[in-house]
RNA sequence: GCGGAGGGCCGGAUGGCCGCGGGCGGUUUCGACCGUUCGAGGAAAGUCCGGACUCCACAAGGCAACGGUGCCGGGUAACGCCCGGCGGGGGCAACCCCAGGGAAAGCGCCACAGAGAACAGACCGCCACGGUCCGCCGUGGUCAGGGUGAAACGGUGCGGUAAGAGCGCACCGCGGGACGGGCAACCGGACCGGCACGGCAAGCCCCACCGGGAGCAAUGCCGAAUAGGGAUCCCAUUGCGGGCCGGUCGGGCCUUCUUCGGGAGGUGGCGAUACCGCCGCAGGGCCGCCUUGGCCCCGGGAUCCGGGUUGGCAGCUAGAGGCGCGUGGGCAACCGCGGGUCAAGAGGAAUGGUCAUCGAACCGGGGGCGACCCCGGGGAACAGAAUCCGGCUUACAGGCCCUCCGCGCAU
């Protein structure tokens, strides 16, 4: 069931207005968080919420590891296993777009899914939800 | 055609782009990269039963306690599951439902109503006798009738009687039951008995059978930071008894040295036992209880080694395995044999995200006698493996298939 994978380079699709995240910034990683400690880290620092997500975000201590790493997380609040999967596969397909992005390295990153929006909100606006609030988390950080 | 009963199956589709986890192969600058292959469900759910597996506990027998199961027979690794049968209840039927052992082992409870409710009982009524102021009163008989109730010494009829009553009789019911059938639950039942023996065991209980405890966050290994356990040393130390094959001390003996005071070494068949050690008894505690039996026994300080929290690795997916096919046994559940095929293993938890096309339910409009057709909107139920199996239960939009029953129509 593994869709067949399109080796050539598309010519056609006009591909300069967006830029494919994963070609430009090659060296920076993401890794993703499975650690509870890093999780309650990231709480301690900054928070910034929108509609469709929380985020948490916090600048690690020098030399604690390298890479923008990110972690997904919800609550029962946001529904059963089901409901619960769905939003983080979300949150995670909206991050692997942007922090590539606009991540900065050394960052820990941690979404939260909200019941219902997390899951309904149209992809698009997902990910301008997530650029706007690491921004702000950015510029108080700074 | 309409209505119904039982069973089985499916439960969005196709494609583009971008991704994730495991296995295998290759490359590697050991960070990773490339190729290939596999990757959610009928309930993966609830965690309610039964097991596998792991650790802990475990000397034997008996007893008790606690929990569970509860018609009979079979199936199974096992079960509270499944199949077949029996009994009771419901339905015209297909078929469905039942916590379905024991009430002459015992205790307990049967409210309200009612005269009377479990070794019953006379309120009204009926009848007899006695009395009478002729309104009725008293004594006795009676359960047929009224009334109460979930339930009132069985029901109907005839006889009988003062009135009545199984008082007698017939039929029905009830109890016992020779004998017959069945592995059994149970079924049939000659004949006998005027009829006596209410219900509740999901109140306690009795009987039979089963059951050690905890769970993959089990458990094993590795490594790192903080408080508690074992070995050695030092200091403080339950009782009594035994010199006891140890130590220690004293003395004896032997050898040797000597400044003649004694010293050193050896021996252990003599004595002592404060101290250390040992043995026995007592005491205390533990092993559910008992019998035999077993185990343990106090505090502080210093120095070295083992367990709980966090992380990593293993456990971790091939087993009572699933699904077809053929064949044999069995009413069936199921079992045997042959051959084929399939087979996720994550771990803050992969199995997807997004876009396009198609699309079920449903809603609106139109057409047609009707089955249905056309246009527009809409955009898929319950739900996500978490050690693994066998069940049960619960949730579920919609659709498909098979068998059967009743009614109607036609032949």
């Amino acid at each position: 069931m593994v869709p067949p994978k399109a080796l050539a380079n598309d010519v056609s699709t006009s591909d300069a207005a967006v830029p494919s995240a994963a070609s430009i910034c090659p060296p920076v990683r993401l890794i993703v968080l499975k650690q509870r400690a890093n999780f309650l880290a990231a709480a301690r620092a900054g928070r910034q919420g929108t509609a469709s997500m929380g985020v948490q975000a916090r600048k690690r201590e020098a030399g604690e590891a390298v890479g923008i790493r990110v972690g997904f997380t919800c609550s029962k609040k946001v529904g059963n296993a089901v409901a619960r999967n769905r939003a983080k596969r979300r949150l995670r397909e909206a991050a692997r777009a942007v922090l590539p992005e606009i991540g900065l390295d050394g960052w820990d990153y941690v979404l939260i899914g909200r019941p219902k929006v997390t899951d309904q909100r149209p992809f698009e606006a997902l990910k301008s939800d997530l650029r706007q609030a690491i921004e702000r988390l950015h510029r108080g950080r700074g």
